[in-house]
DNA sequence: AATTTAAACTGACATTTATCATAGTTTTCA
DNA sequence: TGAAAACTATGATAAATGTCAGTTTAAATT
């Protein structure tokens, strides 16, 4: 049982960083035996933003908010976070406080990689290093793509996108609701609105028929529909 | 001459990758004999998004602004890009073609610098891949900061951060005069908002003394107030 | 199950921002 | 230099979005 958990651990790492022959098994062993899990209940927070992180963490199991809160009291989710991505490692590589604040969505188990093991294969394997810097680099491609997104589009339009975002990335379950569930509020916060905007935005997307709602899930009806509102 | 050209040029590489001393001197070199120095006059386009890009380009003279074109038609600026700073990376690094334009904001002189060269010390020299990657780790941070300013402050906000922005980066001359002179429609496209609404802010900015304009040339009066604004 | 609490929703209204039209101003260049 | 083009500016108006207040619904707790 334990022996399960270190490998999908180990399945982290090789999946994030894409580096099955870039690290060595030596190396993958000295990094995955190091680590802890952790259990966390969904509201319950990794880290926060300015704290100082010792380590990454690798997401086994339910989804992470990372999010930044604005001299305006209001949080914005930056990017949201699943099974087999890793957390902090922007930090733990600038060698910085963390930028973010990682919160879990819903019930989470994360583990634990020390940065020393990190820094020292970067250090030392090439290979490695040029991997997780290609991850950074996509990383940055997405980042400057959001930045447009959000002063060029409508509300409507990243409410729709977001939407599809969610399917795409975390899919959806056999009666086609979307897997991942967030609240108005949470939505509203990846999509930088207000609440109220954003419910009303919901409300109008169901009696057009683009979406549906059974309690806080959500399915989408009219992909197309969706997508031709969000590129206008 | 073309001696001093070649140490200005290796410079840039030097100060983007910070790699003073994680690059030897044989890879320094066997890179900047490479290059190839080009003129542009304003406008003129460096790379546009979507091109595949064959090396980056080191910017040795006058500034570069890196936008993407939004579905609606309208252009937005991610990033300005001054002398010693290096263009094209993120897409050599990835190998994916260019996610964002290049255009010259004035005249300027690049080097162009063959992706082989950095590709192979990039994956023989771990120091300079890790240089590397904290540069772009730090760039990750900055455009977070962005997303979260574009979609929670408001216009206003955004275009008194842009001038404290020019201030800091690029300077001011003798007068007290931003060195950096750009269009309003360019600052607009900085700020993310429509050319109009741009010039509205600036005469209020002036109205309020907060700042004074010479033709396109602008000046910064009062700066705690453009910061107190910029923070409401 | 009843009570409490939190989340989702709706309406009215204020504010911000975009769009369109137009005029003045500067720059370009033939 | 003088005409054309591009840029800056301003008003009027429409559209998008935020804010506040209040209601309804769902979820949690005892």
């Amino acid at each position: 049982m334990e022996d399960g958990i270190e490998t999908r651990c180990e399945q982290c790492i090789i999946r994030q960083f894409n580096s099955l022959r870039a690290m060595s098994k030596d190396e993958l062993k000295r990094v995955s035996d190091t680590k802890i899990t952790k259990v966390l209940k969904k509201g319950e927070s990794i880290f926060q933003e300015g704290e100082k992180l010792n380590g990454v963490f690798c997401v086994r199991e339910g989804i992470s908010k990372l999010s930044k809160l604005s001299p305006n009291g209001k949080d914005q989710i930056v990017k949201l976070a699943t099974k087999g991505q890793v957390l902090g490692q922007r930090s733990v590589i600038a060698e910085e406080t963390a930028n973010l604040s990682a919160v879990a969505v819903n019930d989470m188990q994360v583990c634990f990689i020390p940065k020393e093991g990190i820094l020292n294969t970067l250090n030392t394997n090439p290979n490695f290093a040029v991997e997780v810097l290609r991850h950074m680099a996509h990383d940055l491609k997405e980042a400057d793509d959001v930045i447009v997104n959000m002063s060029q589009k409508t509300v409507k339009q990243r409410v729709a996108e977001a939407f599809l975002y969610m399917k795409n990335n975390f899919g959806e379950d056999n009666d086609g609701f979307l897997m991942l569930t967030l609240s108005r509020e949470d939505i509203a916060n990846v999509v930088g609105t207000a609440t109220e905007s954003c419910i009303r935005i919901i409300s109008e997307f169901k009696k057009k028929k683009l979406i549906k709602a059974s309690g806080k899930k959500i399915a989408i009806i009219n992909e197309k529909g969706l997508h031709d509102l969000m590129e206008r």
